[in-house]
DNA sequence: AAGTAAATTAAAATGATTCTAAACTATTGA
DNA sequence: TCAATAGTTTAGAATCATTTTAATTTACTT
């Protein structure tokens, strides 16, 4: 499937038409094989590095608010000042680098399963997810 | 030893003098034996009641800050809008309602040990938290 | 008790995000 | 094909939690 055919399908699964800021934002999202994590300051900047092109921030977090509603990209809770989202969607944990204030993924293979021996009655379990806080290892420096 | 004993220690040790306004929200964090969570709207909320009087934002923030920098409380991450609080500092885990906006402690001991079988070099493991979502579950209504 | 260092406060500033309303564009159906 | 309409884009304003500022007040030291 071409890949603007593939990101037409991915707006209008999102309820949204696709419109030429739309497809640019997909091919900065998912013209890819390597999955990105980024904030929507980085996507404004990304976009305006490839397309010369600015592109209103009402319309970056409108497309990705829809994206992440269809899970096409994840948001991953790192910090109560500032989003983060990946557009690795599969089910994985994280890193986050406090030094460098980055996330870096971290595969559910490498992670043994998550056992809860716990429930909260009248609730289901909507996700499980693991964070990593890590630092810059002075250790041999001091 | 008595109470306001130890929120002195706790002010002093955290690099803050205590001021009245302080000691009250001492007495709000640490004069229950029960462990809470709390936004700063909680907080300020709290102190309202407990003693008809305001204390500035700017001197809730300041103080809430201190405390947490000397892990008298701990931040827990949920949103990225809204820092929460809780005056449990063991180690252990959290679910979040997302119906109610609400955490629940998880303690360490329903969890199985969280085992990470990678490694970042030159970087260190600051923490390990596992945040489970839940969502009131509407299996019997449908 | 005087001097100074820190704290308190209201109000302003900040910064990410959301909203608004006017101009523009894609889609639909005659 | 083309007009009607429904949705989109945009700049700028609004919002909201949090942080900063600067003037006043309070705590601590000697």
């Amino acid at each position: 499937m071409s890949l603007s055919i593939e990101y037409i399908k991915k707006l209008r699964n999102s309820g949204l038409r696709p419109t030429k800021q739309r497809i640019k934002i997909c091919k900065v999202l998912f013209s890819n094989k390597k999955t990105f994590h980024f904030t929507i300051n980085d996507l404004v900047k990304m976009i305006e590095n490839n397309f010369d092109e600015k592109i209103s921030l009402a319309t970056v977090y409108n497309t990705v608010h829809a994206f992440k509603k269809k899970e096409y990209i994840k948001e991953i809770i790192v910090n109560s000042n500032l989003s983060y989202f990946d557009t690795n969607t599969s089910h994985h944990h994280h890193f986050f680098d406090e030094t460098e204030k980055e996330l870096i993924d971290l595969e559910n293979d490498n992670v043994e399963p998550i056992q809860i021996k716990k429930t909260i009655p009248g609730k289901k379990i909507k996700s499980v997810e693991v964070l990593v806080r890590v630092d810059t290892d002075n250790y041999y420096q001091k």
